[in-house]
DNA sequence: AAGTGGTCTAGACCACGGC
DNA sequence: CCGTGGTCTAGACCACTTG
């Protein structure tokens, strides 16, 4: 491993256990290079990834802090990779199931096309699925994926993780996502599948997930019931 | 200006003019910083922001492309400080108005001091306002903020933009937002202002704001009509 | 004035991909 | 193998804050 990533890790961990504390300074620039044995552009480029993760913040002039608010940092931590993988959000404590309710090859619709940058002869995955947590309808899944990005789906697969499939056998990794979310009433199939009422709102989730290399290969859309629980999103701004 | 970040404006120029396609190599990090007369680690510095805005990526061995999304990270581009002040984010097509349903100041509550990181003893702003795009009812905003972090707020910047005011006169930054959201049933005020029937869903936001310095200086709950529009997020994995 | 972080250099070595 | 990006150095200068 990198040694900026090493030191950086080093005191994050000093900061979770608390041997700076919320809103102090830590040592300068100097006392760190001189400290971890590095120059100090490798000590910058820890301080990078820890200011990139809201941990810290640095002022010319001044010295470089322990961010006031590193609980909701944490929190954070969780939901970057939240919405990415329902089995792997929901941790071991629970029962998921998947109730595959529809799975189909066929060609891809042009809003498909586009937003799966591929042409109209590449095969899509036709996917539709209850996720079910604690015997309680958490999800309705609409899932497209191309089949050359994603070869060798199959329902033993849909029935677990698509997401571990990908990482653990497919080695791919994945990079991004982009989310729009909304609420919406529900509709004849959010009744029957999530046993909504029609004054039972929903919560809708449509992404594009990315692969590490830019490569789309999820366009789904996921309807929630609306006490299923909420969104977390931390936003930085680029100034 | 730094080199750097006049390299990156160059080279995204570059890009969104269309002299480098999506999918296609940019020129190796030799060739440019050659051709800008900088060293190589000025040149990975620009890049590591165009990395970051998810403009480019790069792999090891091969070279660096223009990612094949850029289109989406347009959007994105938007959607960072999508949330924070409704006014910009709907320019100058549309007519916008507050109306202002409740102003006091007063002692906080437990949860707002330990949103807003104060003491009982600190005051807070206390707001209520219905928001009216185009004379339709947008969302009924409840806002918390402390007055020594905001002084100096009155109805009359409640009516056009808090955010204007904290940029522009107290010329302070606004740094970043943690925010959840979740759909609801409309409660009785809803209905009121926002003119919803009991079938018609809620989407809710509540958000923390921090300043630059990572001071918190927003806590509110956002709740609009379901058809008002969606939320975009773009995420990034950390990996 | 002293101490802090931010930028920049010129060169080195390494890890990885593709030919 | 060569060309690519990733890391790292030792030192320099600058911008800013604080006493």
């Amino acid at each position: 491993m990198s040694k900026y990533i090493e030191i950086a890790n080093k005191i994050k961990k000093d900061i979770l256990e608390g041997k700076y504390l919320a809103g102090q300074a830590l040592p300068d620039q100097n006392e760190l290079s001189n400290r971890f044995k590095v120059s100090r552009m490798t000590v910058q480029k820890a301080l990078n990834i820890l200011r990139a993760e809201n941990l810290v913040y640095s002022q010319r002039g001044s010295g470089t802090f322990v961010a006031k608010n590193i609980n909701l940092t944490l929190k954070n931590d969780q939901s970057v990779e939240q919405y990415v993988g329902t089995t792997n959000l929901l941790g071991k404590d629970h029962q998921i199931l998947s109730k595959i309710i529809k799975f189909t090859i066929r060609y891809p619709q042009e809003n498909e096309q586009s937003q799966l940058l591929i042409s109209e002869d590449d095969l899509v995955y036709d996917i539709i699925r209850l996720r079910v947590v604690d015997k309680k309808p958490y999800a309705l899944e609409y899932t497209k994926m191309p089949v050359k990005v994603i070869p060798g789906i199959n329902e033993k697969i849909l029935q677990k993780s698509i997401y571990n499939y990908i990482e653990k056998e497919l080695k791919l990794t994945v990079g991004s996502a982009f989310r729009t979310i909304g609420a919406d009433k529900p509709n004849q199939a959010d009744m029957k599948y999530l046993k909504l009422s029609t004054e039972d709102p929903v919560l809708e989730v449509t992404q594009t997930v990315f692969l590490n290399n830019n490569t789309p290969f999820e366009y789904s859309t996921t309807r929630h019931p609306y006490n299923f629980g909420r969104i977390s999103v931390f936003v930085k701004s680029n100034k």
